[in-house]
DNA sequence: CATGAATGAGTCTTCATTCAT
DNA sequence: GATGAATGAAGACTCATTCAT
């Protein structure tokens, strides 16, 4: 029992120890991924500065490359992190409906993370090296939207004449559009905005429109 | 008669000279532009150097500064010059059509020429400064679609329950995706995309689709 | 006779306009060079900033590029251009002379050359990348004086108990020394130093010195 | 005896533990010292970095600056350590001869203890700051051979037309020649070399290859 | 005594822009 | 008007050294 508390005693400074460390590391890093999304966001990817992070975050220039390699590293951490934060948000909403009655609550999952994320859309439309993420991410939705309508389809609930793939890719277009639109406006809200998506999905426009010339 | 052929020589002389000259100052203004394009699409904005589009179009670097007052500018010049392309074409499409009856041909105007000039979408973006050019596209195409909608609703076509606003909106954030998307892929083709939009708008998706809980 | 005249004119004019840049650029790059040299012998290689190069030069931090990929670009233009100035001195010392009889007058042609450019010698000396140069301009005379030795062979008048690479390599030993004690002294001069040299390589050194254990 | 056990008890302990601790000291600061060594020889000093060495030290940066002042003084450390087993072996081995009996021994053992400590000699050639220690070892050398021909002329066995410091300084220029070899190639093995320097001090060259002008 | 995260001065390098020819 | 060498401010990145734990 005595070698025991000493041993326990032992390990547990050493685990303090690390502890501590690594919490201040970890410390570090967010201050540091904070400050770059703030950066990012106000003046742009190109026009930020190492310096500038460190200084928002209130750190050494050179604590930046101990969590860094380079300016690009920490902006792929950034939307990596956002990408992972949005498909957590969406598995959140639709993880309790079958997949083919999740669709109306994606929607506006999607809506409600990439209004609350718009920030790092504004910087992955400003980061020359981020359009393959914007694009890695609609690859996704548009896969899962897929699935989700073949999934309606094999139940006999949507039609043969529907092609999945078609109508994934026109759903993320509108979502996607959402996405560009909140990097310079806050409205319509995420609501407002799935609300109107989901009713053009389900009812189209008037035939009349579509008319091509007068009889 | 002396004097004319002497004057007219004289003038004619200047005016050839005039001619040339103005003609090899748009040629070499053409030749930047071009290049330009082609290095901004190639490897982005930031990442052209001046001398970079200058040795593409074969003329000195100083050259390029009798041109365009700065780097920014021969963007501006390339994307005011490709949106005036965009506005053009679909002008042309819809002018022999009635406001009410031209939505189809715009769609595929707008698909067509945006296919055509993907090469500035892609720049657009890239260029941090630019992503503003591609808001005030969206800005006019929205203002565009939105009349076409009203006129509609003036001659009793469509009902008032559209908000055509809202209507537009959508439609031009399917075309935006078709741009984004045309940035990586060349499929699908702009008739084709244009098809699926149209189709989509007037028909939308299975109401089953949009159920949210099992009975 | 006056389409000539044009002509000349013309080219003339284009000829002097190239010489001028030419000769421009040319006296910026010997002017790097010079700098270079100066500073890299005064503080070593790797104290020696870009910065102070271009200071003392007295011209912009960034022609430096214009002319010299990097700082290590720089040093061997240095050192190539000092090899190659030491090769001609020596090959106008021994060309009138038949090889077997010109080793007298090569050692004392690199020997002055070698004091002539001591500074070159300091700064390889000092900087880690250029050993490998030291080591190739020792292979280079060794390969001279190896063909002389072996030439004096074919001719009856050195014997076969002389092994040509050997003793080319010992005399070239005896002259890096020098290379390497001139770098931090002015004595002896040059003169002095090859006939030391000649001298010992002809005469040897005293017997009694070798005897190993008294008898 | 009780005391004396009890004493004898308590300070041995405090000496075994005094000896770890000392011991674990030596072995952290030979543990850097190899490290140092390998790295510097690797890479050069100015490339190796102090967290190079504490890692392949396995030790924390921390630690270096427990044992050395700074970068250069591990170096100092290094080469006075690598100098002075150099002395020791050479001194080792003409310890029993007379001084005037000692030249070849003290050849053979400076080529041996040069070729062993090679690494040593690379470092000293790569690093801007130690050509200073190098022209040192040359020096003491060149004293100890200036003695050595001394005390033979002062014996009467060898003659006044020799200049000592001279020979010294040719011996010194040949063996130092190996030095700069070795940091580059593993041949000739050191025996070979000193044979060779023997060989040549005690013979010379055929005179007809001093001969500077065909009868 | 050992540790390794943090520091920031210092260095290299680029590139938009100017200007003498 | 055309040229391209020259410019230097600006930015990315390194690394010897410190110090709180």
């Amino acid at each position: 029992m005595k070698i025991d508390s000493v041993m326990n005693h032992a390990s547990s400074n050493e685990t303090h120890w690390d502890d501590r460390h690594t919490r201040r590391r970890e410390r570090t890093r967010a201050a540091l991924l904070d400050a770059a999304r703030q950066e990012f966001a106000r003046v742009g990817f190109t026009a930020t500065g190492v310096a500038d992070i460190t200084r928002a975050a209130d750190v050494g220039v050179g604590t930046f490359y101990l969590h860094f390699r380079d300016k690009d590293e920490i902006l792929s951490a950034l939307l990596a992190e956002g990408l992972a934060r949005l498909k957590d948000h969406v598995a959140t909403a639709i993880a309790p409906l079958p997949c083919h009655r999740s669709l109306p609550a994606a929607v506006r999952a999607i809506c409600q993370a990439s209004f609350a994320g718009r920030d790092l859309f504004r910087i992955a439309y400003t980061a020359s090296t981020s359009i393959a993420i914007i694009m890695h991410a609609q690859e996704l939705l548009a896969t899962y939207l897929t699935e989700a309508i073949q999934e309606a389809q094999r139940l006999g609930e949507v039609g043969d004449d529907i092609d999945p793939p078609l109508a994934a890719r026109l759903i993320t277009g509108m979502i996607s559009q959402g996405t560009l639109w909140w990097t310079q406006h806050v409205e319509p809200s995420p609501d407002v905005m799935a609300d109107q998506i989901l009713r053009l999905l389900r009812e189209g426009l008037p035939a009349a429109l579509f008319v091509e010339s007068d009889p």
